[in-house]
DNA sequence: TGCGTATAGGTAGAACTGCTAGGTGTCAAC
DNA sequence: GTTGACACCTAGCAGTTCTACCTATACGCA
């Protein structure tokens, strides 16, 4: 049986996390807890995902760590955006639209 | 230079492919104009994309493939949407809106 | 006649993303 | 004393799309 992987993100979970600390220093933990909350439970971003993704953004500089306690006084990664992060995001929110508009005419046609 | 990849498509390529076919009998290369010009040149479908992914959707019976005659007398492998390509591309269309409505909700959190 | 371009099909190999499946350790509740 | 939530992490695999090639035919035009 060949499973059927579900492949939920699309591409779209770097941008999800830029813009969710976007909204303020965040550690990984409570991003995918975010995500899960606004998205109604539509994306629940599993951690083999979510760390990758973290290290890879912070890799290219768009986000900034640092260790600290969290409400609970217990240690944790906080990230922030960086300049260059915020310009990504956009970008990247500029073409989810674009794209988003693209599929939309396409599923729009008559058959 | 890590090259700016520019990843259109994002996992939308199955469905625009079958929502096309289910348009009517249509090979491949005219498939990769249809959503172009669609799109109003937004998706540049490359080959590279487009035959495997239509190998892809053959074998798994979304679409039957015959060869036949162009209107300009020349070969061509035409495609046509099967019953389950049919069902598959509704299965499709569902997650893509579920997909954009849950990004909507978490691109309109304030930040 | 010969050349370029559009049409029409294809493959190989690499990159990237996200998945499953595992692991560590702390703390609170039961 | 053990379960579950919190919080972090990695390895390895699978799927998709990309670039870069290849083949061949037909048509227009110089």
């Amino acid at each position: 049986m060949p499973q059927e992987k579900v492949e939920l993100l699309k591409g779209t979970l770097d941008m999800l996390i830029l813009k969710v600390v976007a909204a303020g220093p965040i550690h990984g933990y409570a991003i995918s807890q975010r995500i899960q909350q606004i998205s109604k439970d539509f994306f629940q971003v599993p951690q083999g995902s979510l760390y990758p993704a973290l290290h890879r953004l912070e890799e290219q500089g768009w986000l900034d760590a640092q260790w600290k306690d969290t409400a609970t006084g217990r240690e944790a990664r906080f990230y922030t955006l960086t300049r260059k992060g915020r310009k990504q995001l956009e970008t990247e929110v500029t073409n989810w639209e674009r794209l988003s508009d693209a599929v939309s005419l396409i599923l729009r046609i008559a058959d």
